[in-house]
DNA sequence: TTTATTATGTGACGTAAGTCACCTTTTTTC
DNA sequence: GAAAAAAGGTGACTTACGTCACATAATAAA
């Protein structure tokens, strides 16, 4: 066995309902549960992807890098989900064009790409999952799109803030300006002003580290 | 037969590398070859999508419209593509999220939705083609992305003019300042201004309606 | 030909957001 | 506890871009 009791019921608990039960004994039979801790960068820019990953606990953001280094977060993806990008990358025998880093504690199963393939041609239920994943993210990237060319900083931020609440199910963020400011791909100085200008209208409190949301 | 003996001859030259024979003449017997003219609308925001366009000639472009009536232009699709966004408002008979307008005079080939799935259990060659669709698309919006975020409107203009000549197969371009400003989401007077700039710089010529690419 | 309509050019001005400089406060390190 | 590092606050300034107002040129309609 290369999972646990354990961990086997994870995985049931948290993708089991996707897939029709011989799909399932395959995943048991040929995953892997790992551990990562936060920060942690699962995936890189250029990087070789050798498996695919089901996130079980925790959470993951996907993000992409300019020439000169600057950041942009495209979505998160949360316990149940998988990346839609490694499954071409598997297929293609491409490289990763994206970043994939932990937000907390995580923790993830991997399938070998071997399989992905195989089963496409099997499992009417992996069929339905690897489509539904990519119009997910598809659906995502155009929102991002939306609040990049839509919406002004604020109202960013403030939907930045909202996300991070929803993910981390805390209305307490632990995040530095400097890093708000990366994600969003602004500057520390214009974060700290549109924050300073929440706090006064009594959206949120702030203290090192930390911003808490008040009034939702 | 559905389609024509000249219409068979285009599918094959446009799309037939694609696939293997038995699918072919799946697509073949189910398939429908339709006429576009330029500045239709294929499908709209919301609509219900019934088959899955295949283009054999011309181009669409794919765009998303906010609340307020405004648009942004997503990306292309040229001959020997299909929008991956219809494939799964077909698998979950959801409603489209986006638009798609011909650019020039179109001939698309459609199939009827219920095959999609039919095709997806029997060819590999369609499950290849499926996955390679969604992932051209998805990188394509990550390059909107990219260039929203990180570029100046002076050059994603050029980046667009290049991209239209490319599309059109010509250098001249011919499109309003307001059409433009549309697509990329600015007004007509700041589009105006920055093609001027072009022009004292030696990049284009203008004339009424159209744009000369010289210096590409 | 005269009149409307559409496309484009341009100055003046407003605003969101980025940059720079420098400061204070909090935390970490030695 | 002193020094260094990290986080955050704030004024002054710049820049890209949008908006408004109005002028001119090209084309279509009458």
């Amino acid at each position: 066995m290369s999972v646990t009791e354990s961990q086997k019921q994870l995985i049931i608990n948290q993708i089991g309902f996707l897939f029709d039960e011989d799909l399932l004994k395959d995943i048991l039979s040929v995953g892997q549960v790992k551990q990562f801790e936060s920060d942690e960068i699962i995936i890189d820019v250029d990087q070789n992807i050798q498996f695919m990953p089901f996130i079980l606990d925790g959470s993951l953001k996907v993000s992409r890098e300019a020439e000169d280094g600057q950041e942009l977060l495209l979505y998160y993806i949360e316990s149940g989900e998988t990346c839609a990008f490694t499954l071409q990358c598997c297929v293609r025998e491409s490289r990763s064009e994206i970043r994939a880093t932990t937000l907390e504690q995580t923790t993830i199963l991997t399938i070998p790409i071997a399989k992905l393939h195989e089963w496409m041609g099997k499992y009417d239920t992996w069929r339905k999952f690897i489509l539904d994943s990519y119009h997910t993210r598809m659906t995502e990237l155009i929102e991002t799109i939306d609040a990049i060319a839509f919406l002004k900083l604020d109202q960013r931020l403030e939907n930045y803030l909202k996300d991070q609440a929803k993910l981390k199910g805390s209305l307490e963020i632990i995040a530095t300006h400097q890093q708000i400011a990366e994600d969003l791909h602004s500057s520390r100085v214009v974060i700290s002003r549109l924050l300073k200008q929440m706090e006064v209208k009594g959206l949120i409190q702030q203290g090192r580290n930390k911003i808490l949301l008040t009034s939702i």
